[in-house]
DNA sequence: ATAGGGTTAG
């Protein structure tokens, strides 16, 4: 008898006191030396290894175990592939220690319970709950807990959807769903499990094993007569859920932290708020304060009602109990400060912590993105880069509007780029996000083959195709995809019906817009917002029902705001209509009295018009106002580089060559039939000043410029800043028939492409 | 055994 053999006794009667791989790996030795170990001495050192999560090394004396396994062996087995996130094998391992006749005891529970959960499979889980049942570990605290929590994931799981891993392509097919109740009353386990057990390949079908063991454990039947999971509502769904969750947590003996939080979490992530919130104080009746689990549970609630005092609160509650500095509660707070449009409060939380994970970076990065602030956004995510954290399928899609709203293409290819090679690009949220930034770069081509490659589609990815569609004037595309849609049993929403309504209200379609504009209204229930209404204002101007447009916008059942009402004067001026312009501006003036377009617009009519008396006024009122008037510009993005102009503007290095070009192209548009309509001139100048005016548009310049530095045949690419201009819109479709290229126009969000001396939106802008 | 982040918006 020497130190170390008392060393190793002592070791081994309390196995959780080795703390370090080396460690238990002289523990080994130190036995292998002395003697030959015990199946139940190596099973004490299977444990260890498996508490240290060292897999490899616990199969290693697993796979040299006399057999059968004990029951120690088994459990140490079971929880390493848990924890490794190998939970076929660890459900295949719970199947073949049972066939072996081993009685699974109150510790093996939650490894075998969170398997199923992660795998998402219900019917197996159920099963284990009869097992649980039977054996009598219904009062078992980490076994309740575990259950809890498979309920709160099952319950979470998307509409449509109690997904069996067996759907998934792992193992492909679906099972027919079996007889309920083979072997209701007998409390041995059949003998005839161990055979077919033992046909069952270890990396085989558990979607036989999950059967033979449905079959075996039926005591608690868990839906009536054979109705698989599947076919039941939201509704049935949520009740079923709930009630077994709540069941398991009203006949738990003694509830701890982790009882509370997880019933807490459940009901928080499954919109039952109120409940959650009660449940937190019904918590502190208890004895036992909420700590960072229960905090971070609560605050997305707060995140999601925008209460901000609530949030602070809670804000406040972590730093006085030191929790301030745990990164769950940080991305939360930075999520929740976010959601309330308190950005830089995000940005300090963030970076209060003393360390960022993936997630906390995520939440930076959507939190700025999500309120406009895409520079920011951008980067952060530079920076996320930069400290080494690998941006996964979250990062990308919370980052991806950033280039779609920055209209960035070339920083979008570069991160599609990343996504394919980071395999991502298979993701419903990336996709979508991609669709999106591309037909917003212009290249709805490009969108349209993303789309197409999708595998699966939802709500947000039709609709990022079809308002795509619609801002690019291509209304029947956009109609027949939202038909598509409703065929395929995906419900349209609230943002659905803007981009049907934008694509109608593009190209001049009245009567579907009407159709549109019902059916949302009476066959989805939804209420028209202010998007909606503007769409068909706007289409009802666009096609120059004027006084239609009046009597529909003063129907609103809100208060129109000085957007809707300007959609409005602009249709008036393109339609010269100034009486009725002249009484929308009186509303507008009401309720925007700050809109400088209103006032731009207004005097422009009266200039087209000849008017140059009141023009004049409105100009003086706009300065004495102290209002000024950004003026227009535009832009072309080549090489990745961006050059602007306004009207006029001679400073680009190449303007000589440009203002020869344009003079070229002018004489041969005449020659095509070209007239210069002087009427849209907004100033009262001489006819051949006029001509310089109009010719000098920066639409003009940029356009010009895109021929003479690209390639014959490209398609050229332009951002306009300006309002909607008559005379640019017939020059740009005979320029796109004499140089015979495609010459894309984004104007306000909207796309117009001229091709073949014809325009995609049939000239109703 | 329990917790945090994502796509569409004239």
């Amino acid at each position: 008898m020497n130190t170390t053999q008392n060393l190793c006794k002592t070791l081994l009667q309390n196995p959780s006191s080795v703390k370090s791989k080396s460690q238990a790996k002289q523990l080994h030795a130190q036995i292998l030396r002395t003697s030959l170990p015990s199946p139940s001495l190596l099973s004490t050192i299977l444990s260890i290894y498996s508490n240290l999560n060292l897999l490899h090394d616990s199969l290693l004396i697993f796979n040299s175990l006399p057999s059968p396994p004990t029951t120690l062996a088994w459990k140490s087995i079971i929880r390493c592939y848990t924890s490794h996130g190998l939970f076929l094998h660890s459900l295949s391992f719970f199947i073949q220690m049972l066939a072996s006749g081993k009685y699974p005891d109150h510790n093996v529970f939650p490894s075998v319970l969170k398997s199923c959960t992660l795998m998402k499979d219900l019917r197996f889980g159920e099963s284990v709950h009869g097992c649980i049942i039977r054996l009598g570990m219904g009062f078992d605290l980490y076994t309740c807990n575990a259950l809890m929590n498979m309920y709160s994931k099952f319950w979470s799981l998307e509409e449509g959807g109690v997904q069996r891993f067996c759907d998934s392509k792992m193992l492909g097919g679906i099972p027919e769903p079996r007889e309920i109740g083979k072997c209701s009353n007998s409390h041995d386990l059949p003998c005839e499990l161990d055979e077919r057990v033992a046909g069952i390949d270890q990396n085989g079908d558990l979607n036989q094993m999950s059967n033979i063991l449905y079959q075996v454990n039926t005591y608690k039947k868990v839906f009536d007569e054979g109705k698989t999971s599947d076919v039941y509502s939201k509704k049935e769904k949520e009740s079923y859920y709930l009630g077994s969750l709540r069941k398991v947590f009203e006949m738990m003996p003694k509830r701890d932290i982790v009882s509370w939080n997880t019933v807490i979490s459940g009901n928080a992530q499954n919109g039952m708020h109120e409940d959650a919130l009660m449940m937190v104080r019904e918590m502190g009746n208890a004895d036992l304060r909420p700590d960072s689990f229960t905090l971070s549970s609560v605050l997305p609630i707060f995140a999601e009602y925008v209460n901000l005092l609530k949030g602070k609160e809670i804000h406040g509650y972590a730093i006085r109990n030191g929790y301030d500095a745990d990164v769950f509660i940080g991305s939360s707070l930075i999520d929740m400060y976010a959601k309330c449009t308190r950005v830089d409060d995000s940005c300090r939380v963030f970076y209060m912590l003393p360390q960022h994970d993936g997630i906390s970076w995520n939440s930076i990065i959507a939190g700025c993105v999500q309120n406009g602030m895409f520079d920011e956004g951008l980067k952060f995510f530079q920076q996320m880069l930069i400290a080494k954290i690998k941006p996964n399928h979250v990062s990308f899609s919370s980052i991806m509007p950033a280039c779609a709203h920055l209209t960035t293409l070339h920083l979008g290819k570069q991160l599609h780029g990343y996504i394919i090679r980071s395999r991502f690009d298979g993701n419903v949220f990336i996709a979508s996000a991609l669709v999106d930034m591309y037909a917003k770069c212009g290249n709805i081509r490009t969108a349209r083959w993303i789309f197409d490659k999708m595998e699966l589609y939802d709500m947000v990815s039709w609709t990022a195709m079809i308002m795509g569609y619609a801002l690019h004037g291509h209304a029947y595309d956009a109609i027949s995809l939202f038909k598509r849609m409703e065929v395929e049993g995906v419900k349209p929403n609230y943002v659905a019906f803007m981009a049907v309504l934008t694509a109608c209200s593009h190209a001049g379609l009245v009567d579907e817009a009407w159709k549109y504009f019902n059916s949302m209204t009476q066959d989805y229930r939804i209420i028209p917002g202010l998007e909606h209404y503007a769409a068909v204002a706007d289409l009802l101007g666009r096609v120059g029902r004027l006084e239609e447009a009046y009597e529909f916008i003063s129907d609103m059942h809100i208060e129109p705001t000085g957007s809707v009402w300007s959609t409005l004067l602009a249709a008036c001026r393109v339609h010269k209509n100034i009486e009725l312009a002249e009484k929308v501006s009186k509303k507008l003036f009401t309720v925007d009295p700050q809109n400088i377009g209103a006032y731009v617009l207004l005097s422009n009519i009266y200039s087209a018009a000849g008017r140059w008396k009141d023009a004049r006024k409105l100009r003086i009122a706009m300065r004495d106002k102290g209002m000024k008037k950004k003026p227009a510009c535009s832009w072309i993005e080549i090489k990745n580089k961006v050059h602007a102009f306004v009207a006029g503007d001679k400073s680009h290095p190449y303007y000589d060559r440009i203002n020869e070009a344009l003079k070229v192209l002018l004489e041969q548009m005449e020659r095509e039939g070209y007239v210069l309509d002087t009427t849209e001139v907004l100033h009262d100048v001489e006819e051949e000043q006029k001509r310089y005016l109009l010719c000098s548009h920066s639409e003009r310049l940029a356009i010009t410029f895109g021929i003479i530095s690209t390639p014959a045949g490209t398609t050229i690419r332009v951002t306009k800043n300006l309002r909607v201009c008559v005379d640019c819109h017939t020059a740009t479709k005979f320029i796109s028939k004499i140089v015979g290229r495609e010459i894309v126009v984004r104007d306000n969000s909207r796309f117009h492409h001229f091709k073949d001396g014809k325009c995609s939106c049939g000239d109703f802008w």
